[in-house]
DNA sequence: TTGAAAGCGCTAACAT
DNA sequence: ATGTTAGCGCTTTCAA
């Protein structure tokens, strides 16, 4: 077995400057007391001999793991990789992720973890016993599972909850869920529609709530009935294609349908289709969430774009930043876009 | 700032058994000398405070640091990422690699590295540095940059090299290119189709080569001719759409096209679409790589599913077990799958 | 402003 | 079969 002898150490550095390693240290770690021609002397060093602190050594000393951990649901994730049906969460939690941890030195690192009840915090405490991160991001569900975040109170660990505004420890971010749709609700009612159905989300999550508020708040402010035009799926598809069949059966005059994810919102095209209706003529459909699937349906889906990539960057910065900037207590929500394709459109006039 | 007094070490599980640190290493690791009375006595401590190395730890000390790095190009994982247009590469790597890696309680690392010249090593180098992975897996087009094998055959990092077969150090893995080239060509010939066009990948790719051979072994092996049907894209959608026009231009008799890319068949369905050619009526398509949004076309793809998922598990696997089997000489191909859908038919009679 | 000493949690090498 | 010692590469603490 070759020995590891094939990284630059800091001794070495140190020698090759004619300095003590803690200089070098301090010069690695861009602390004060050394003076400016020192700093140069050693970053010399440094660069000529290609050295790159280890991180486990970094992590053995110091108290810094350069490590944040992004946990998602272990169940659904899968499921989303084994159907290959486009949902591309994983890929924008690394493009924010990613891009912004290594601005700072750090890694992420994706774990799943399953929300049952049983394993939680054996597997979690495993992981954060194992990686000691510097900080952990958490997605729905975990994000309100009190085990979890509980666990990382207890141990001390920086954390991040997306999707949720309880009150509790770490730092709570949102995607603009209200604020879309309330103004998808707004652009539809714009566009002469007057009864406007939502799929919304199950009641786990709470985002779906949110999502249902915004867009009855809509509806108030123009004086419209919300009366049976909310259901629940569970995002996916099926759940999709139970709640279209219910809104158009109970409601004769439908003319558009907020669905609270693009599978929801695509099964509701295809009910809308084998009905005879077509889109945006009889209909107008927005969805949530505007995976890369929605581009490529007949016709492509208008969709609220959720901003995953901007916020796990944000969530990424306030956890790198927590000992140096004042603690984060409201909730930062991070707004999200309409994005309007060929599924929406003026109210039919007849109705 | 707060004590890391959060984790349970293995001095505590020492003490709590009644034994040395180093038995209850030799417990961890599952080295032998340990009697079976004394592991379970060691492994009850264990489970009871909750005890989990520290990778940190272990990699100061051991040789091992647990960590498998997958690298992809940078440019073209990042603008895959910002379009969101469903390629999802990453995800299948994260599925195969993460779930190989967890039950040998491993992690995996995505990193996105340059393959721009003068970057490569640096870049290299430091991240090499900085987590000391014990195995490396590229993928193309890192996979035959001799700047990055050379790096790590000098630095002793096993490495996987997938879609290369050039000899040289590190494990080899295609995914069944010429195969699946040749399956399909083979199929179309089956559905009496006599004039095959391909559109094929960039040259610096070997993987295009591949598929060019497996059509062109399938054609020849019928006696039907290859000349002016092979024309190159870069994997893009506008370089298919220049690729089909000429291919369709140039035979009038031109029957069906495979695309080395869903970008470039996608590309080619448009182009039929505009000239008025029925899809799978007037000419038939078949895609490489069976990316989400083939399902979602009109009509939907038949496409070659590149095992990803399943050659990263493959890779990290080998890896993994480098040091307790044979090395590994000869290329491990991973064949591929033709996934019939709706843009392949029987040849029209009248050509 | 700089340096020396101690130790983080674990494993390799060497006892016993 | 088990224990002891040394040390991985770095940062913290303390001394100069």
């Amino acid at each position: 077995m070759a020995r590891r002898r094939n990284s630059v150490t800091i001794r070495e550095v140190a020698e090759d400057a004619g300095v003590s390693l803690q200089t070098v240290s301090r010069v690695i770690n861009d602390e004060p007391n050394v003076r400016p021609q020192m700093r140069d002397r050693v970053q010399s060093s440094i660069d000529r001999l290609g050295y790159v602190p280890s991180l486990a050594a970094q992590r053995m000393s110091g108290s810094r793991s350069y490590l944040i951990l992004a946990i998602n649901d272990r169940e659904r994730t899968l499921a989303d990789w084994r159907e290959r049906s486009g949902t591309d969460w994983v890929d924008q939690m690394l493009l924010g992720g990613t891009l912004t941890c290594s601005k700072h030195g750090y890694r992420m690192i994706v774990e799943l973890v399953d929300t049952h009840a049983d394993h939680v915090e054996r597997e979690l405490s495993a992981t954060v016993s194992a990686l000691q991160p510097d900080g952990v991001i958490l997605t729905p569900p975990h994000s309100e599972n009190p085990q979890i975040t509980r666990l990382l109170a207890q141990r001390n660990i920086p954390f991040a909850r997306i999707g949720s505004t309880e009150d509790g420890p770490g730092i709570r971010l949102t995607m603009g869920d209200e604020g879309a749709a309330y103004a998808s609700t707004k652009r539809l009612i714009e566009l002469g529609h007057s009864k406007i159905a939502i799929i919304a989300g199950p009641d786990q999550y709470s985002l779906s709530g949110w999502r249902i508020e915004g867009w009855r708040r809509a509806l108030a402010e123009s004086g419209l009935s919300d009366e049976g035009l909310c259901e629940r799926g569970d995002f996916g598809y099926d759940s999709g294609t139970k709640a279209a069949r219910i809104l158009l059966d109970r409601h004769s005059d439908l003319t558009a349908i907020i669905g609270s994810s693009d599978k929801m919102t695509l099964a509701a095209l295809e009910v809308a289709r084998d009905r005879g209706l077509h889109v945006p003529r009889d209909i107008s459909l927005i969805s949530f969430d505007n995976t890369p699937i929605v581009r490529f349906s007949q016709p492509p889906l208008s969709a609220v774009d959720q901003p995953i990539a901007e916020t796990v960057s944000i969530a990424v910065e306030h956890l790198i930043n927590l000992d140096k900037s004042p603690p984060v207590r409201n909730v930062i929500d991070v707004p999200a876009q309409l994005v309007e394709r060929s599924s929406t459109g003026p109210a039919p006039a007849s109705k």
